[in-house]
DNA sequence: AGTCGTTACGATGCCCGTAAGGATA
DNA sequence: TATCCTTACGGGCATCGTAACGACT
């Protein structure tokens, strides 16, 4: 057995079972990777990947065990050599973030601004993308740290660590009916059409069981990922905005009127997840701990030590959380 | 980086930083691991192994982490083999279980004899040695099982999980004093010079605490690993043994008095453990649920889920267990 | 002086890449 | 028909083992 046949196979599977897209994303022949599949079944006596003639088609039962181990393996090969580069570069390295436009564009300037400037010689790389692509871009290794509110489920192979609550606000343009009312109730905004976040993104969670818990059905006739994309609709008057209070901007967003709309929906959480089991770099708790004071280094490690999100939700049961 | 490589500096550990040791253990050749070590070192760009001249004298820090995290590899390279055996030959396989003389003498017996009868093609080793070379054996993974009762902070890397209670009992001939008494307090215990386990198998937990709690100190006058041992110096006038009830056998004892001494030292509890992270194979599962049959698939799942050993504890603590 | 790790060197064997073959959708 | 995996073959390279060297205890 060998670490690369380890490499093959999780990326056969990254690669939705097409050996000559491996091959090309991993820069080598397509022929290699078909024959070091082949050696590791042969070494090991079983099937990894069911087959149709020469075509794979799916993952035996006994491949998806291997495969959930090689992943382990390997990212603990990652591990080995960030451990290495911590003790010969302290300060220099990469740091992959994945996350929504959101964080990316409201919460994390701020955070980010400090960090590069604690440490100038680390790559800062972010990536942006939907909930499970976050997940996915952590859970393989590709991103170090994903940053997220919604869809926890979907993070079942990171530690996921509270950050902060967030309310919404209500944004409409200055003329609109709602600009002259300090106080929106639920049933006033839903005869109005709603703008607000894609499916996964916010909305199927406090935003659809605000309005369903009143009984109503929001009438949503728009809906994108980023908050500076509905704004944008919203002064077309395509609709009323229900968009987290973060990401409305005093000096650009002038033309516009914000409504607190904490008393419709509950609070959201943002979360900071990576890895089970991966080393993280000394600059890495440090990020951590930029963007949430509260998750200090022996904070993170003890709950690194817990390993399951429902234990750690428990110990951040009693910890106040800022919201913003 | 390569799984040999690992495999060599975590077996250059284990051989106590002697590399010619480590290639005769490996039957392969002294300059090929010292080379590997090497190129790893290199290629990681740090030193794993710190050198006064040509001899290796400790380990790094950093080579502390790499060799730890190496070793989960080569854990998990395992598991993956058990995976692939499973599926191949589901009732075939080796069996190695690291116990104590008198787990092996008077606990497993019956519980082998079950499982042989139940897995015949399973190759059954067991391994008898001091409590702390039994968590050795199984930390490295040349054990499946670590069988023991004292000495659980020696089990870090290891899932523990109570199997049973027992107590002790008061070994006397029949014509010894004590053999008229049926209870015997704890003074008049202390009068006599005592046979028991050697320090670190029993002594120095329940039964020096039993003792001190009284304000006294036992005279230990002979101590061994095993209780046939001691019972044949307790035949021989040595002393008063004190030694686990499960090991006096009405048969062979015939010669001897066993008195209860479940009121004079707290019981004890058996455990069997296993390497954290490890893949345990189907007849494993049972084994354990032969020796320990509250310790069910699902139940041992659960366990294994918590990885931690205090938090076992508590899973357990309702959980009532059969008293030997 | 003996044990031990490093260096040097030669041979085996593995892995990779190109090219051709055959099956599936 | 086009895509895709497998087989076949040849070149390069890494690994391993033997032998000699140098260093520490």
């Amino acid at each position: 057995m060998k670490l690369q046949q380890l490499r093959y196979i999780s990326e056969v599977v990254n690669n939705h079972l097409n050996v000559s897209a491996t091959a090309e994303n991993l820069y080598t022949s397509q022929p290699g990777i078909s024959k070091q599949v082949r050696m590791l079944e042969d070494e090991l006596g079983i099937q990894i990947f069911g087959r149709s003639g020469k075509h794979l088609t799916h993952v035996t039962p006994a491949g998806e065990q291997v495969i959930n181990i090689a992943n382990d393996i390997l990212g603990k090969v990652d591990s080995i050599k960030r451990v290495a580069e911590e003790h010969t570069q302290p300060d220099r390295g990469d740091l992959n973030i994945a996350t929504t436009d959101t964080q990316a564009r409201y919460a994390l300037p701020n955070v980010i601004g400090t960090f590069i400037n604690r440490y100038p010689k680390v790559n800062l790389h972010m990536h942006q993308g939907t909930p499970s692509q976050i997940s996915e871009l952590a859970a393989r290794g590709d991103a170090d740290f994903a940053i997220a509110t919604e869809a926890m489920h979907l993070y079942h192979d990171l530690i996921m660590l509270p950050c902060y609550h967030w309310n919404r606000s209500i944004v409409v343009k200055k003329d609109h009916p709602l600009a002259q009312l300090s106080n929106v109730s639920i049933e006033t905004l839903a005869q109005y059409p709603i703008v607000t976040y894609v499916f996964g993104f916010d909305r199927a969670s406090e935003i659809e069981r605000g309005f369903n818990q009143a009984g109503l059905e929001p009438r949503v006739v728009f809906s994108a990922t980023s908050a500076d994309v509905l704004k944008t609709y919203v002064r077309l008057g395509l609709g009323v905005g229900v968009i987290a209070s973060m990401s409305i901007d005093p000096k650009i967003d002038d033309d516009l009127v914000a409504i607190d709309a904490s008393h419709l929906f509950a609070y959201s959480t943002t979360k900071i997840g990576f890895r089970k089991g991966s080393f993280l770099r000394g600059y890495m708790y440090d990020f951590i701990e930029f963007f949430a004071p509260h998750l200090t280094r022996p904070v993170v490690e003890q709950a690194m030590a817990l390993r399951d999100n429902t234990l750690i939700e428990k110990m951040f049961a009693t910890t106040k959380l800022p919201i913003r």
